[in-house]
DNA sequence: TAAATAGTGTCTTTGAGACAGTATAAC
DNA sequence: GTTATACTGTCTCAAAGACACTATTTA
């Protein structure tokens, strides 16, 4: 409490005498979330490829959680915004400059980082994975993109006295395939990484409305509480997909309709009808007068982003 | 950095050696914008009293910003959530418990606080109006809810090379009735306390995509950036009013459509199709056998919250 | 009975879902 | 010609906008 007699003294003078070490303070810091698509291999040649929604990771090369996978992120700093922070961890890790940025949600549950009392301020970026270059994988700091899935598994329902609990249980998955650095040999395994988690959604209903938690109920490999932030931005991103234009961050500078359609599908993780799909972003998208090549089929015309509205 | 060899030594043995004071720390506040809807009084006895949107300011009773009105909030302690310390001020300052809480936005901008390094973790609550008891407003912390008025008043375009730019410029205003506490006088003056600040919203749209940003252009009586933070509030509001059930938890126990539609009106600042309101509301609401009386004109049914889903 | 709100019916418009049908390059 | 994708047309259905019409209470 401030006991300074506060009618006698001008607002310069009180901030002279105000001492900035009167509370407690958190550590705090961004995380954040890098969504990409990418193209998994052809099945043959006139297939297309399949997309997959990918997450950047980082494995950690210090305690605490030694050898896990963490999203990238870092304290911030007294000389820059929350903003700032994660604009500059993300062009560290990725060297991507301007890209979609978006804070998703302050954690601060106490005990999420075992060192102190660190709050996260959490960030999705989405970027065409075209334009990224990871930093080259020293030790301390192996960067690496994860192929994406996260499902509902299960869904209960408790009806208690006076009001209803569902229980919605997710799982994410996550898989990278290891490289074999130093060998080339011929037999080049391609070993996975598979981290798994569960995510539990609690959705209380009573006479005060809904109120809705997340927790994590199984992890394997994934530090602090970075599994229920990867779900927190999963379920941001599948809503906005559907109203806003969010999704062309993740395309290259031209595209077509159906690689577009396969990255709506991959993030909603269903498919759509190609009919009323086109309908919906046709005024997200420009013609233009560019078409696929040597594609074994049809060739389709490309797309350029249409930002106006 | 850390210079632990980290190879060497458990999890554990590394916590105890992790000082917590290797960054600077920021302080962490939590600011809340307290929404309800109130009723003015009726124009003649068979009209229907007008609703307007309320938010709930303090009158700051110490520097900084002495005696400028700020939105309720305090810092957050170690021993508990940014949620948790909102639950906290948001019952010190009216006394209800169990209402809708939502986190908005982390605030994290250099400056915001002349004091120090403080980041505000922004919550939205909204509360029936008639469950609220505001605390007797002793000298350093006199709380009053304000009439808000959130505008639209000018959109100006600018081409640039690359880009467009769009501004919008919204004005705030911030408008309680000034009570004679001591005074029981016949002549009850009726002084209003007028706010006002004018918030420019700058949209940038280039080739990177669409990027929008706040900022505080006018401001006359209203502490910090909290101007920003209630703009912030209003649109959150007002696009989650369209899509989900919130604006149930500004009703009372029982109502009638047609204050449910006025409340929907308010907030959104447009008067709404009857017919249509009550199509897409109708499961949010379940009847009750209840109508209202001696209103001077035809009874309306009384419905009640039905949050089931 | 006049005033004011309560509540319903229905025509139109819009957009999404469903599905079929035609088009076209590469092998 | 076969394969696989590209692209369009249209029927249906559901929700929202617009507006008009009927119903009911109280001073």
């Amino acid at each position: 409490m401030e006991e300074i007699n506060h009618k006698k003294i001008s607002e310069a003078e009180y901030l002279s005498t105000y001492s900035s070490s009167e509370f407690e303070r958190p550590s705090v810091a961004t995380d954040m979330v890098i969504f990409t698509v990418a193209e998994s291999e052809k099945e043959n040649y006139r297939k297309l490829p399949e997309k997959e929604l990918q997450v950047l990771l980082i494995k950690r090369g210090k305690h605490p959680f030694l050898g896990q996978w963490a999203l990238p992120g870092g304290f911030v700093r007294p000389t820059e915004t929350t903003e700032q922070a994660a604009q500059r961890e993300l062009c560290e890790e990725t060297g991507v400059q301007e890209v979609y940025l978006e804070q998703l949600y302050t954690f601060s549950e106490l005990g999420r980082d075992p060192r102190t009392w660190v709050m996260s301020c959490a960030y999705m970026a989405l970027v065409d994975q075209s334009l990224v270059k990871l930093k080259a994988g020293d030790d301390a700091d192996e960067a690496k993109w994860f192929k994406l899935i996260y499902k509902k598994i299960e869904e209960t329902e408790e009806t208690k006295e006076g009001g209803l609990t569902k229980y919605e249980r997710y799982q994410l998955s996550l898989e990278a395939r290891e490289e074999q650095n130093q060998r080339v040999d011929r037999k080049e395994k391609k070993e996975k990484i598979q981290l798994q988690a569960e995510i539990e959604k609690k959705v209380v209903i009573n006479d005060n409305g809904r109120t809705s938690e997340l927790f994590i109920t199984k992890n394997s490999g994934i530090a602090f509480d970075h599994a229920k932030i990867i779900a927190y931005a999963v379920g941001r991103l599948r809503g906005k997909i559907e109203y806003t234009d969010i999704a062309l961050h993740l395309m290259p500078r031209q595209f077509t309709l159906t690689a577009l359609q396969q990255v709506y599908e991959v993030i909603l993780d269903k498919p759509l009808l190609k009919a009323a799909f086109r309908r919906k972003i046709v005024d997200l998208v420009k013609e233009t007068e560019n078409y696929t090549d040597k594609v074994g089929h049809r060739p389709s015309r490309l797309y350029e982003k249409n930002w106006m509205d």
